[in-house]
DNA sequence: ATGTAACGCTACGCTACGTAGCGTACTATA
DNA sequence: TATAGTACGCTACGTAGCGTAGCGTTACAT
């Protein structure tokens, strides 16, 4: 795994392949195998250990969880393995329809787990309208998230998520806002 | 091109390969070849061509233009080659980084065009905050289908990509909103 | 009639995933 | 200490699919 991350980090997943992995961890290939049956369970594997650092912040309010939470996905999706090992996992369940239902389950669960909670609780403080689509919002964040990574045509930061996730509660649209009176004592609405 | 739509539109890009779309149009791959350099190239055409039906449809506001386009978005994602070919076409650029440069030059610049054209109009009648960042409204909206195209957790229809425009317009918060009284007057300020 | 362009065909080269089969070292237990 | 079991290494394959080389053939234009 080490040496996995290692290839992953410097090359990307087009760089990553299991002889490679081999020949620079000094295992054999057979060996590997047999711990991981494919390639995307390897990689699988490493998103997740990666990931384990992702956890609620509860901060107090929807802005703050959710910015701090993408900090940490920043970090995550920057500076780890989970940013190339994800991309590669989403580009070969497209390739290889085979691994696409096991990725699924193993991500999909998980990375839409914590941002579900974070927007479930907000909406029962009253901090969101009642009709929230979490869904829709989780796919609005990160579908943007995973396009810049995917795409690469923009970067991923502090600044863009905080934006983003600025325009996914307030909206772009030009309006008087009268902030809801209780906005910052909203735990009265429970 | 007739026999790799038919092959897109059937099996997905998983089950388009060079060999199949020689042997089910009659063409030898060879000849194939001396057209479109790799497979990516005919995969491009192929979204191109599909893409051509979207347009700017200058409806008055900015919901509504969105909303329209949005209508043949879905269309050509779920209906047409251009799903299958543009999932193929990101998963090649990761796999492939040859692809990358290419694909972001054909593909990334037609597709945001619309939609900035839709949106720095708005802007520009006062429908919009002034200081909307543009690309990130586009990284919301584009990104968020995309990861329902890629991932297929969700389906992508009408209901979808109008809630989300009204995510993206007027955000989740609960508040007040008092709409700009020159709302549906917007020209007046052009 | 001849040159040129486009096509077809067979056979490859290459990469990379994933597997089979067999031999070997290390460890635990009688 | 002998032996069984487990984990590992190695070589050699099988397979898919992209992309290419080389050569022959057809069709069309001048």
């Amino acid at each position: 795994m080490a040496a996995a991350r290692r290839i992953l980090l410097e090359g990307g997943y087009a760089r990553l392949t299991m002889e490679r992995v081999a020949q620079e961890s000094g295992i054999a290939k057979t060996t590997i195998y047999r711990r991981w049956p494919t390639k995307a369970a390897l990689c699988t594997d490493l998103y997740l250990d990666a990931a384990l650092e992702l956890h609620d912040p509860e901060t107090g309010n929807v802005a703050s969880d959710l910015k701090s939470l993408a900090e940490a996905v920043v970090r995550l999706q920057t500076r780890t393995v989970a940013g190339p090992a994800l991309v590669g996992l989403i580009a070969e369940a497209q390739l290889n329809p085979k691994t696409k239902r096991p990725f699924l389950a193993e991500f999909a669960g998980r990375r839409r787990g914590v941002t579900r909670l974070i927007l479930h609780r907000a909406i029962e403080r009253g901090e969101l309208q009642p009709d929230t689509d979490i869904d829709l919002v989780i796919d609005a964040l990160g579908g943007a998230v995973t396009f810049r990574l995917l795409q690469g045509h923009a970067p991923i930061n502090k600044r863009f998520t905080d934006e983003l996730i600025d325009l996914v509660l307030c909206g772009c649209k030009k309006q008087k806002l009268v902030q809801n009176q209780d906005e910052s004592e909203s735990r009265r609405i429970r």
